[in-house]
DNA sequence: ATTATGACTTATT
DNA sequence: GAATAAGCCATAA
């Protein structure tokens, strides 16, 4: 966390907003900033300077799956994420979210 | 300025 | 539904 880009921050911003039982995708994060850096939005949070602060689990993709944990794309971190999810009230549906549109959070 | 990369998305096969 | 390709944007080197 050295100098984070202001995009980057605003990424950080929104994502600090998702309350707890709702989650949201790089693509709405990325909506909001008037932008479709999707996968920028992405790499900031694989950068997540504030790690405890932002819940980079509560973003997922707009496939349902989510994306990567701790810097990886697969594998038990994964599992984790999921796990994590889980226990906030997302329901799943093997190893994908049941339904992203339901505990979609909506910035405003 | 240019090139390469990615926790993405959509379309196509 | 899974695998592949192409497109798009911001970052880092």
């Amino acid at each position: 966390m050295s100098k984070p880009t202001a995009f980057a921050n605003k990424v950080y911003k929104l994502t600090k907003q998702i309350p707890k039982g709702k989650i949201s995708t790089y693509k709405a994060i990325a909506e909001p900033l008037n932008t479709k850096a999707y996968q920028a939005v992405g790499q900031a949070l694989r950068n997540n300077p504030y790690a405890p602060i932002v819940p980079c689990h509560r973003v997922i993709s707009s496939n349902g799956t989510m994306g990567g944990f701790n810097g990886k794309t697969s594998g038990k971190e994964i599992q984790t994420k999921k796990q994590l999810l889980k226990k906030e009230g997302i329901s799943f549906k093997g190893n994908k979210v049941y339904n992203p549109s339901k505990v979609l959070h909506i910035f405003k």
